[in-house]
DNA sequence: TATTGTTATACTCTATAACTATA
DNA sequence: TATAGTTATAGAGTATAACAATA
């Protein structure tokens, strides 16, 4: 019979993933408090931005949440006047959400946060490990559906 | 000036492992619930078996969350028979907790389960970038004071 | 007086269900 | 009658603050 070697819990992917991935989004949630916005505000302008959707419910689709949540961070970004709802005159159910100026420059800002606080996540990283991860991370990105993007 | 190039916002690390966290946590969620387990609760048992810590507020440290916070999942733990919990004779303000044969079992049981789940999560990627992936998280983790492990 | 653990309480995040407007 | 969005409500997860026991 084949051996099939087991990975120690803490070693598997999905663990990792899972206790990285809650301290990378404090860390974003902290660097984001002075613009007002969470990173769930930063997942919908990187969707409005990749043009990978535009109505709420595709994006709440895209993002795996809720319609009703999509309309509560809509709505928050709609207050900053980070993007416009247009009622879609093709079908007046739908609101079409867009960047303004305001939200691509704000966009540009997170971009900005999120680098900052790259260099700081990977510094133990030789500059090979630090590409080859970002390229595997798009990879398993990619697979699940979520804008690839770059 | 150097020219410093910025990565797209969806392709930091910080923002890739935030989502792909939040999707892996999710699937351990569901995997575990027959168990009567949420990942926060094996995030405790992997602790336990690693040794890094036995009292309640180390553990808490460890794993970043409120102690109150450990209080509630090592009762639901000691409730399923998974740890014991013994005053430290040194210092009997202190909670010893340890593993029982229960204990190990389950997490047995959820190492099997993570390994599982991983076999899927990392199909798209070959071998090498497979091991690649995990010796680079395991180095991000190590990093962070968390338990490194094998 | 300082520390460990516990309890009581409250807050944040997010989903479900009921509803409105449009198709 | 079905669908997009909205509102009202509720639940899960987790923290803060007050407290008890021990040091």
């Amino acid at each position: 019979m084949a051996s099939k070697s087991e990975e120690a819990l803490t070693s598997t992917v999905v663990f990792r993933l899972g206790t990285l991935g809650t301290l990378a989004t404090a860390r974003m949630t902290e660097a984001l408090e002075p613009h007002e916005l969470k990173p769930k505000h930063v997942g919908l302008l990187s969707i409005l931005d990749a043009g990978t959707a535009a109505s709420q419910l595709e994006i709440a689709q895209l993002m795996g949440i809720a319609p009703s949540f999509v309309v509560a961070l809509a709505d928050h970004l709609a207050q900053l006047g980070a993007i416009d709802r247009v009622r879609d005159p093709a079908d007046r159910r739908r609101q079409v959400l867009t960047l303004t100026d305001r939200g691509r420059t704000l966009f540009a800002t997170c971009t900005t946060i999120a680098n900052d606080l790259d260099t700081e996540f990977v510094a133990e990283l030789t500059a090979q490990e630090r590409s080859g991860l970002r390229s595997v991370l798009r990879k398993l990105a990619a697979a699940r559906g979520m804008p690839a993007l770059e």
